[in-house]
RNA sequence: GCUCCCAUCGUCUAGAGGCCCAGGACACAGCCCUCUCAAGGCUGGUACGGGGGUUCGAAUCCCCCUGGGAGCGCCA
């Protein structure tokens, strides 16, 4: 493979979900492992839909992902404009060389028209295609129906008794007749072109030679490939991956909003973890353990994609969350859950996260252990009052004398306990968590108590020790 | 309705006729370690959708069925 070029080529319509996400990660790594270049192309051909917000939310997103493109929006090259709603011209040129070469012709079908016949078809049994019904036309005909002020849509002349083959890159040779086709729409009454056509268009104009995309685009491959064909353009190498499927075994779709990249993000989920998840989805070259970021497009393998559909486990993406946060370093922690303790100035921010950041699955467990540390105990677990409740009054006695004398040392409050009440292993460090963080399990001790205010440590052993007028 | 695609543990998957009474990872359960959780170590259960072939031999090849999905738009 020589130097591959790849695109994600989104429609700002909506968030992306994991589905496109994934479509997209693979193209990149697809170039990123060959040298090659990865393009960002959006697909706003149909104007009225997408709004500036959506595109630049999207785009916000991806360079989060750590998907960067060679080109694209805010990269634009001599391949460009990267953007659909900014190519008309080109698209224009098309259009004239099709009907220059008798490839395209003008349709004066109104939907209605459309909608009857395709009914018709239907329950007649038959696949629902066009009819051809303006095919023949002659220049007369056409000019009358201008005349009376109809708008044409253009559509694309399919040769029948042809068949279209290719050879898929995860699914093999694929061979389809062009009687299963119908004459196609290439560009609306409205004057907006298609998507089969732009999109097909625009990989030939930018060089693109390898697309992976949804299996949702299989069937309609062959239309592109005749007219890239007709066009007299080279065609890319076309891959498709099989949908990803939701919790409820149906595929993703821009309404399951919580698989959307976005809401993850929001989550706090970090982007190594999702790319983790991400590479083993319907792929088996990953190997089993962590892999970097940097490391991911080797590996990656084009010819390890399966062609089931995967399923979403959120289980299995917590898992590489989990691998995620503990390789964090500690400025990295500290700036991951900053967003949610902002009321934390630098240095306990750091602290915090020193001390209990690699515990935490997402930010927003952060405050409450940025109140065990400096300021309100969350709920006391149950768990925790009952630990307390053994330990006796008379145990914190002796742990707030040994603060007192000691300092916050855990191993010497410890040994003065120890030899005060005779308890150990957990008899001696769990009432000791339990009183001063409210839980059961949590970080390690020793730098919890180091980390903590020293008066909210005295004051939860002293009143755990029944002193009166202290309150935890 | 028509065309096409897919089918191994709960999930991601290995497996391209004997190496598989099916391997790994995640999840789950138990044990060890440990102040707890996590990590780590060990152990365990759970899968070739069904039926027919082909073959000395099939998870692997063929057919049918079932189940799931996609496409058939003046949506992208």
């Amino acid at each position: 493979m020589t130097s591959p070029v790849t695109r994600f080529a989104p429609s700002p319509t909506g968030r992306l979900h994991l589905g496109n996400v994934r479509t997209a990660l693979f193209n990149y790594l697809l170039a990123r492992r060959e040298g090659g270049r990865f393009l960002l192309r959006i697909e706003d051909s149909d104007r009225a839909r997408g709004g500036e917000e959506l595109l630049e939310a999207l785009l916000v997103d991806l360079r989060w992902l750590g998907l960067d493109w060679d080109a694209g929006p805010g990269a634009e090259d001599e391949r460009g404009p990267y953007r659909q709603s900014d190519r008309d011209a080109l698209y224009a040129e098309a259009y004239a060389r099709l009907e220059r070469g008798g490839r395209a012709y003008p349709c004066f079908c109104s939907a209605l028209e459309l909608e009857v016949s395709r009914k018709t078809q239907l329950a007649a049994g038959q696949p629902p295609r066009y009819a051809g019904t303006c095919r023949d036309l002659d220049a007369e005909a056409r000019a009358a129906r201008i005349r009376d002020g109809r708008q044409p849509s253009l559509r694309f002349l399919v040769e029948s008794g042809q068949t279209v083959s290719f050879n898929d890159l995860v699914r093999g040779p694929q061979a389809f007749v062009s009687d299963d086709l119908g004459d196609f729409v290439i560009r609306r009454a409205d004057g907006a072109p298609m998507f089969f056509f732009c999109n097909a268009l625009d990989d030939a104009l930018m060089r693109v030679t390898h697309v992976l995309r949804g299996e949702d685009h299989l069937s309609n491959t062959p239309r592109q490939l005749l007219l890239l064909e007709a066009l007299g353009m080279s065609v890319p190498a076309y891959g498709h991956l099989p949908l990803l499927l939701g919790r409820e075994g149906r595929p993703l779709s821009k309404r399951e909003d919580s698989a959307s990249l976005h809401q993850m993000r929001q989550a706090g989920f970090l982007p190594a973890a999702l790319l983790n998840y991400l590479l083993r989805l319907g792929h088996a070259g990953a190997p089993d353990g962590w892999v970097e970021p940097v490391d991911l497009p080797s590996a990656f393998h084009l010819d390890k994609v399966g062609r089931a559909p995967a399923h979403f486990d959120e289980a299995q993406l917590l898992h590489w969350q989990r691998e995620a946060v503990n390789r964090l370093n500690a400025v990295a922690l500290a700036a991951w859950i900053a967003p949610a303790v902002a009321e934390l100035g630098p240095d306990r921010l750091a602290t915090l996260a020193a001390v209990a950041g690699r515990n935490l699955n997402f930010p927003t467990e952060a405050p409450d252990w940025a109140g065990v540390l400096f300021g309100e105990l969350p709920p006391v677990q149950p768990e925790a009052t009952l630990a307390i409740q053994e330990a006796g009054p008379a145990f914190f006695a002796a742990a707030l004398e040994a603060y007192d004398s000691e300092g916050p040392d855990l191993a010497k409050i410890a040994a003065l306990v120890r030899t005060r009440t005779g308890c150990k292993g957990a008899r001696l460090y769990m009432p000791l968590r339990a009183a001063l963080t409210g839980l059961t399990h949590g970080p390690e001790l020793a730098p919890l108590l180091r980390a903590m205010e020293p008066h909210l440590l005295r004051r939860r052993l002293a009143a755990q020790a029944g002193h009166a007028g202290e309150t935890v």
